[in-house]
DNA sequence: GTCTATATTTGGATAGAC
DNA sequence: GTCTATCCAAATATAGAC
């Protein structure tokens, strides 16, 4: 009898199945929107009756719950992957343009994130749970900076959740807003910041 | 032959029930969010089969290019009603905190007007037309405060755009952002306005 | 693991009678 | 102006054969 592990082939083969599944999916949302996603169309993207599908999810509202929890799990990677340098308004600033990046690269993720459009949807506490991990990093982040007032969290999510809003709601692909990130982090910090020192 | 002006019962009517179909399209609304209309509820709403709303609206889409349309209109009114005040700045306040509660005050008709949810529907130009006069209003309204850079404007709509976004997307019906908005157009102020006098 | 077959619901829209 | 009747399309999901 071996002892070493071998490869559950079965089991490769069904976690590939899945993937392939949610990037059509991916695909679908990137083109048409998050309400085009059907399970007929998804099936016939990858070689299937829509039928067959249950067999890798139990629903479609798992499948949406598998993209959001991927698309956080990304984000929260993206935001520990910042380089940790000696200013923590830096921090911040690298932070925001992350972010924005983030939103306006795929701005169907971003309605599936940030926007809610689908009835009837809740993320699993699962699929939440790296977003909450992300926010409590902007949080520290920002304690570094010495702000640690709540409502200046709250401004902070404000602006630059906004930014991301305006420019995928009115110029989707484009830059007129994101450009803005800068000078707007600017502003913030010269105004929540404690004592700025120069 | 009377010369009085004798009123269209007829066209009074067919109006009326006009009006009565998009009041129930607004319930609905209200209720369950846009994708949530259809034409058989509606029609139920109004005690008509669905096809009968065709003698008033030719597609949903017409159904909802007037909604769209009254909205803006509603909005526009708002923008025009704000008091003359002798400070711009002070303008430009107010005008902010009734955006603000105009945004968070209707979920539905923000997410109409401002998220574009429904695939494939464009508004027509005359529904958007008002909300370009509204624009430039507050363009108008940045340039009395001596801000007449483009990415000044940008940033206006950036950021007051942005808090009523995530008062909506994060807690639809409280005020946790909204509230904010007094510090953060003074934050705005401060920042753009060429020369603050004290 | 994928299929066929099927149930069930829901939707938008048209034709034509009254 | 509203109805009945109807069409057509699309959707989610289950049962059971292979």
């Amino acid at each position: 009898m071996s002892v070493v592990a071998i490869r559950d082939r079965r089991a490769e083969r069904y976690a590939a199945t899945r993937r392939e599944i949610i990037d059509a999916a991916w695909e679908v949302v990137r083109a048409d929107g998050l309400g085009a996603i059907s399970m007929r169309d998804l099936g016939a993207r990858v070689g299937m009756r829509a039928q067959s599908l249950y067999g890798y999810f139990p629903s479609k509202e798992a499948i949406f719950d598998a993209m959001f929890a991927e698309s956080n799990e990304e984000l929260l990677g993206r935001v520990e992957a910042l380089p940790t340098v000696p200013d923590p308004v830096d921090w911040m600033r690298s932070m925001a343009r992350m972010f924005m990046q983030f939103c306006v690269e795929d701005p169907g993720r971003y309605q599936l994130l940030f926007q809610r459009p689908i009835p009837n949807f809740e993320p699993s506490a699962e699929a939440l749970a790296p977003a909450l991990q992300g926010l409590a990093m902007v949080r520290a982040g920002l304690r570094d900076c010495g702000i640690t007032d709540e409502r200046a969290f709250d401004a902070w999510t404000g602006v630059t959740g906004g930014l991301a809003a305006q420019q995928n709601a009115n110029e989707p692909g484009g830059d007129r807003w994101v450009r803005l990130v800068d000078e707007v982090i600017d502003m913030y910090i010269e105004h929540y910041r404690p004592n700025t020192p120069r």
